[in-house]
DNA sequence: ATTATTGCAAAACGTTTGCAGGGGG
DNA sequence: CCCCCTGCAAACGTTTTGCAATAAT
């Protein structure tokens, strides 16, 4: 939790960006088990950050590869990327939303390369969702 | 075309729902190659059409299988179901937009059915998303 | 001290709703 | 002719923005 922390400032001083107790508050609240969505995280820091906060610091987490969104029906989640947790997928239950984490097989990671490749494009990343009960 | 339209109808039909013209407008509306955004939809039809009737179409389309929604980054889009077109999947650039189509392999869909019963859930429906440049 | 970051309040979206009038069965 | 569907306008939830105050370097 403290080496996710100074991992943070680490990534935040790399970008030239200042470290303040908003930014590590917010990023602490995401550091839990499950994506939280948008509404969730400004409730979870609303007695010490600003909803506007939440929304410009989200935006700086994503663009520093700090927090990425997930697709959960029609809506996106937030949870950390890669760096602080492994590169995974979600199953979600359409009936009552919880939410399970999936590894994909090597055997799809090539389709999906091959896939990319018959249709012209540079592969850069991927969405998977499976949704079911 | 004509076709569609009255395999539409049908299927209004079978749900006790009126054919009105402005369903018919809308469904034409949707029937081009491209996946449309809500407000390309909204747009293409304003002349004729009201916003919120656009968003009571969609909605009801939706419910009895005539539309699908699949999302392109953050946004979805909206695209007829497989009934009038071939379940197929998404891959999209993430710098110009553009979209393309792609069909899931037998051996995807088997990794997807294997993934579901391994986590415990009675799989329903995916969505895949590939974006590249 | 200087500049980046934050809170606040208002605006800008996207979407939904109630109601009264118009078109479909 | 009856009732469903639609337009309109207003409400609602989410995200963005300008500006002055505050905290970080």
């Amino acid at each position: 939790m403290d080496k996710k922390i100074s991992q943070l400032s680490d990534i935040l001083k790399q970008h030239d960006q200042s470290v303040t107790t908003t930014r590590k508050t917010i990023f602490a609240a995401l550091c839990g088990l499950k994506p939280m969505s948008m509404h969730e995280l400004v409730d979870s820091v609303s007695d010490s950050v600003n909803r506007a906060s939440v929304y410009r610091t989200v935006e700086l987490f994503e663009s520093i590869g700090v927090i990425k969104r997930i697709q959960i029906g029609w809506k996106y989640k937030l949870e950390l990327a890669d760096t602080f947790n492994t590169h995974h997928h979600h199953i979600s239950c359409i009936r009552c939303g919880s939410v399970s984490d999936f590894e994909e097989s090597d055997n799809l990671i090539n389709e999906l390369l091959q896939t990319a490749k018959t249709t012209g494009f540079e592969h850069v990343s991927h969405s998977l969702e499976i949704s079911g009960i």
